[in-house]
DNA sequence: CAGTTTGTTCAAAAAAACTTGAACAAACTA
DNA sequence: TAGTTTGTTCAAGTTTTTTTGAACAAACTG
């Protein structure tokens, strides 16, 4: 049973209830999003404007997923930051909009940015701090085995650190099923 | 400064204390750990073996990190489980006493296996489940756009799934830092 | 300007994840 | 068999993360 389930009682023709089927879209994300160690709203959010042909304000989001206005705006936030949505100005209109980047390459680039790149730095940061310590150790035998743990993790960084590119690259072969969004 | 540290007083010979270096190599992997989203517990235990080049049973890791039984116990099952430690019988010894799989294919590999592959396989489901709840929508705009976007994440699941294989092959190719350790 | 709309912040509440340890089971030992 | 050692399980406790909503700020509006 989804996680994530609201009754669609009358059809309006305003697109102000959830269809079943966007239910099911939103809950997929809602899981996606805790398998990337994302908070749950941040899915919901993500996969209600993922559905929508339109643009959605806040208090839309609000009212569509019924969370909060700090859960609203955090999420928004956090994910026009990692780029998986963008927002637009109606003109004429007030409120901020936002809408859903459908391009895999681009989410996962935004993803890759915000998370792993950093990780990768500190990592350079952590060895050196290791090697460090490498210094000031008390017996020979201890000092050798950590030499050459230092090298294990340095490789380790290294070969992450070429795999990123090729996951962008791979990635982004052929996008070609996202249709009317052209860059 | 580091969320797990433990005072280093004496230098024993027979290494149960750990040295400074091992305490920041465990708080990486500590750190690493949550990344993955693993418990911090599962990086500490697994931290603690790649230090060592002796096997260590259950007991002295619970006294080296200080942890309970139950999550030494369920650390180590699943870590054997991802592939990342395993376990060795050494003779006339009851224990069972356990390694780090120090061959970062290996443990890439069991990480997609355990994390990424499930995922994949739910997301099959998913999509199917996804198909049939368009059969019932009430508008026709609605089921058009439910359709365009069941195709989306069609593309993006194929796309995925032609990820993961790359993935293990770049993270292979020349991990030979990885010493005394050969197939 | 006073009032409204829109969106942010953050302390407190709620929920989720992790850890603990006591009870239990299994396998060996004398 | 009774006692020991080794390891598992899981309910309860702890910690961490996420959500909420009231207070606030900023920018419009009449």
């Amino acid at each position: 049973m989804p996680a994530f389930s609201v009754a669609n009682i009358s059809s309006s023709n305003k697109q102000d209830v959830l269809d079943e089927w966007e239910i099911a879209v939103i809950d997929l994300f809602l899981n996606a999003a805790n398998s990337f160690g994302l908070p749950k709203s941040y899915g919901q959010i993500y996969g209600l404007l993922f559905c929508r042909d339109q643009s959605l304000a806040m208090d839309e989001v609000m009212k569509l997923l019924q969370i909060s206005k700090g859960s609203a705006s955090q999420g928004l936030r956090a994910l026009r930051q990692l780029g998986a949505v963008s927002s637009v100005f109606e003109p004429g209109d007030r409120k901020e909009r936002f809408v859903a980047e459908i391009r895999l390459r681009k989410l996962v680039g935004g993803f890759l940015r915000e998370q792993a790149d950093p990780h990768l730095e500190k990592g350079v940061a952590r060895l050196q701090q290791i090697e460090g310590l490498l210094g000031k150790v008390d017996g020979k035998d201890s000092h050798n085995r950590g030499i050459r743990r230092h090298e294990i993790l340095s490789g380790w960084h290294r070969q992450m650190s070429r795999l990123l590119p090729w996951v962008k690259m791979i990635v982004g072969k052929s996008d070609r099923l996202s249709k009317k969004s052209s860059e």
